[in-house]
DNA sequence: CATGAATGAGGTTTCATTCAT
DNA sequence: AATGAATGAAACCTCATTCAT
């Protein structure tokens, strides 16, 4: 148990604060090590750069957020169940985290650079989880098995992305959590397996 | 038949070739001016700042993109087709403007500046035609009614926005149209009227 | 009896009101050409250029000045009394005329250009009538005949612009005509021709 | 014995020769910097501004000023005496140090945001010995009584000012202290105890 | 005479990064 | 490991002036 955190923890834990606030432009890492209770060079010897720097704050981040999203799907009784509750805390995350929602939906995930990272990479274990959650429930029954679980993702992911930075750019004034229901009802609709069924007009696709 | 365009459009075609291969900042007037064929002085003339002729590209491309998007669902036969379409159109069209998809999508839809920006006000007409075929379609049938309009258009521009990022990020080295087709039925899937049937789970949220 | 001014008397009217309120740099070309319904271009078909314009407000201001100053002094009884007359004016010219004592005292009488310049040329007449004053007090009494005209003229427009040029930097927030009769008495002491008399230590200058 | 001076003072001192050569725009903290011997953004790291370093000229300056002018007037045997070494001496400082002497008398002389600067400040110990030498001449005599001494001050000072403006716009081509001993007299007759005495003429003031 | 669209040079300032101590 | 003084590149924008019409 150590009391008294490392210096490389001391600066990530500033450069979250900082990174929050402003982007990653405005952020200026002078104000990160005064925050930090370190000298401007003594980053550097932590971190490569800036932007190697930001690009580690997830490294932390994402581990929290795994351990207690799984924490949340323990007593999940089926498949849909388990999605209605990652969707609900997907929500509840970055509700409550809104600097770090600020960084990572704004900032690295446009990023080409972050993309290419690292630290890019910390995000596997979340993204195969979700594949082996829809997997599971194509097997056990909750999941349409009409299509390959990595679009259900990208239906899964976009709507939530899409709701997260939508708040962010309006100033997080209203509750994320409002459409919850809801959202999770049209998610589900359009990856539960009572989807999939004929729909009109699909033989003649446009061109 | 204007040969020569007006030199603000020369100026805003130059823009597009520019922010598209760079980011915002690293994209200097200078070299926009050297490819428009005028006077780095000759942009104010037109724009009042560099970010004004950055957030000034949608306002043109947005037109043209209702415009053919029009065209193209003219002779839809309901409205899933309509839906389809749209899609199909949708990918197309940034598959067409790779340049303009990396500025509207890696910039501009991450900024908070650009989502209180006139220019941002442009897109409306096209949310409020999403949400009218949307609507339409619980009319008629094909949309499931159950949710409200909104949210559906949420599922719907989420997912082609996370689909579109993703393939730029990734440096646009597949086709984009490549999963258009089970991207159709994912999305019709949640939006569809066939959708929103009993979901087992539904009845106990989690918290 | 013009009705309507020349273009270029418009232009200057224009000038004199702009720079009056803003500074050389501040003041804009277009401003003026605005305020004198004219073009840009058409400025630079009356005058070289900005400063050629600038500079040429005191030929008009400094006409009226002397024509002015000239009926205030006319039946003054003495050279002191003409003196004092001449100073009253010179701080009343002053205080109605602010626009112009900016531009004159903090901008023209400093630089080094004007002072080569054809317009700084304008001002010899009134130097020559304070000459024509003082040399005429040494012969008729009241001005001290032991020193050159020349430098009893410095001491009385040194002490003068001075005053003025305090009064503006402080904002010209009281009345420049506050101290008239004291500086008088002072300005008059040192040229007047009770002056001069032995004054204790002068044989033994510094150094 | 500090043989190198410090950075700060390298900075000034390159400051006043490159601000005494051009105007206070077309210095440039480039060649600043250059004759300094340090980078451009050093300069910023001792100075908010150009401006700020401009201001900061006079700051030491004027305490070698006070100093060596203290050091002058010392064994002066009475108050004209000193008011005659004073007058002696600023004209001499402003012989060996033209390069200040533009920018104090042609630029921040007539500035207002100087007249608001801190640095302007700096001049206030000079200005209140000014007065403390007249009251003292005022009450052991050498110095009229029927004036406040600011207004005395306003003519000793004017004076000065006036004859070292003129001699640098006009070039500098003659030795500032020519007429040093008639100037004296001139100043000297307007604040000395012997003026003051009926002026004919000052009954009726005009207006 | 008049126009006004186009020009294009020019410079202050920031701040991530380095490196001698 | 830590420091923090020094670095120096890089670019937006203004606006007086021009000249084709």
């Amino acid at each position: 148990m150590p009391r008294k955190k490392t210096k490389k923890q001391q600066i990530i834990q500033a450069a979250i604060e900082v990174f929050g606030k402003k982007n990653f432009r405005e952020a200026g890492i002078s104000e990160i090590a005064r925050l930090a209770g370190v000298a401007d060079g003594t980053i550097y010897e932590y971190f490569k750069s800036k932007q190697h720097l930001f690009f580690s704050i997830p490294l932390e981040r994402t581990k929290v957020f795994c351990q207690q999203l799984n924490r949340h799907l323990e007593d999940s009784k089926d498949t849909p169940d388990k999605i209605r509750r990652l969707i609900w805390y997907y929500l509840y995350f970055f509700k409550i985290n809104p600097d770090y929602a600020r960084s990572l939906m704004l900032e690295m995930r446009v990023n080409k650079d972050f993309a290419k990272s690292r630290s890019s990479k910390s995000f596997s274990p979340f993204m195969k989880a979700l594949i082996e959650i829809l997997e599971q429930g194509q097997k056990e029954g909750g999941v349409r098995r009409d299509l390959p679980a990595r679009l259900l993702r990208q239906v899964l992911l976009g709507s939530l992305e899409y709701v997260v930075t939508r708040w962010l750019l309006k100033g997080e004034k209203y509750d994320l959590l409002r459409d919850y229901e809801e959202m999770s009802e049209a998610i589900l609709g359009g990856i539960g397996d009572h989807a999939g069924g004929r729909v009109p007009g699909q033989e003649d696709l446009p061109r």
